[in-house]
DNA sequence: GGGCACATGTAAGCTGTTACATGATTAA
DNA sequence: TTAATCATGTAACAGCTTACATGTGCCC
């Protein structure tokens, strides 16, 4: 009962859609997954060696010298297939903003007010990146059959946000009076 | 620039509620916070002995013997004010659902709809376990002054998990159809 | 006496981040 | 020519989980 690597996931699927480097694959994932998903460096560059070595990609020379552009095989497509599959394993919540709430009778209203205030900002800052991406997405005419799925993410992103909107709201009054 | 270990908040935070044993304070964030909030005795102990280290608990002889009772002193109360009030730093997020639907063009859509009916099965079990925390929170009279931060947690639960539904839904028929 | 919940800890190991080291390519 | 970006990788470390080892107290 190994555990999955999520890398793998990620890196297989970015790879599934287009061949590239390392480099430009973390930075994919961090442009277009950004909102619900994050990989750094240290994380792809051992993941790209295990799956290599494993057959489920392969390398060209890419355009540099020195760099290396990286393809699905079709043990690779295979086994990115098998990982979609799996139900995710529930992860264990770690949410900092409610560990502070739950305690707030510690702290005066006011520093609660600044914690919701800080937090509202970063929802409509997120508002704001999803709305672009949207239109982005719905303009582009690459994205193809993929174009639904990616909706449906940022669909999920910003219900998120904007139910958490009207959560901070209602809280900040609740707690600290309006 | 130390990052703050967010352990040491969620056992403080316990103990500014009520003095109680090592072993118990897990159970509580278990039940009590588990919801949105994790910790493993992997964890728990190493803290507590730090934070005894430092001065912010101190250990009483529990009513059973070689267990300890840890309670905060002043400057565990002190230090829990200045945890609380720091702004949560963004966690990485990483949404192993999305992930899947994200790269479902790699999917049949029935693979896909498995994967959203068990994530509304979850959903829903979630919402029955907070109408059961909210009911239970409502009649408790030693909540006290804390009731209303820990209502406003439950709700933060209820919201997201309401909108989730609505987004499985929508979801389930856009990418699977009808 | 047997089983369960309470209770305390440690050690191995995995995941993931951060910082570092190095160099090529491109555009101003 | 110089700064930014592209590109690859490693090493140290932090955080967290899991499994293990050990023992107490209570109830049936």
């Amino acid at each position: 009962m190994t555990r999955v690597r999520q890398t793998d996931i990620a890196v297989l699927g970015a790879l599934s859609i287009e061949p590239m480097t390392g480099y430009r694959l973390r930075k994919e994932i961090t442009e277009t997954l950004g909102h619900f998903w994050h990989e750094s460096f240290g994380q792809v560059y051992p993941s790209l060696a295990r799956l290599e070595a494993e057959g489920c990609i392969v390398a060209m020379d890419g355009p540099k010298t020195s760099s290396r552009v990286f393809a699905l095989t079709e043990a690779g497509q295979a086994e990115l297939r098998r990982l979609l599959e799996l139900p995710p394993e529930p992860q264990q919540p770690r949410n900092a903003l409610l560990l502070r709430i739950f305690f707030g009778a510690n702290l005066p209203p006011e520093a609660i007010a600044d914690l919701l205030d800080d937090y509202e900002a970063q929802l409509r800052e997120k508002l704001a990146g999803f709305a672009a991406i949207r239109r982005q997405l719905e303009a582009d005419p690459l994205a193809g059959e993929h174009r639904r799925y990616w909706l449906a993410t940022v669909s999920a992103g910003e219900l998120a946000a904007l139910s958490q909107v009207e959560w901070v709201t209602r809280t900040r009054t609740d707690l600290c009076g309006p």
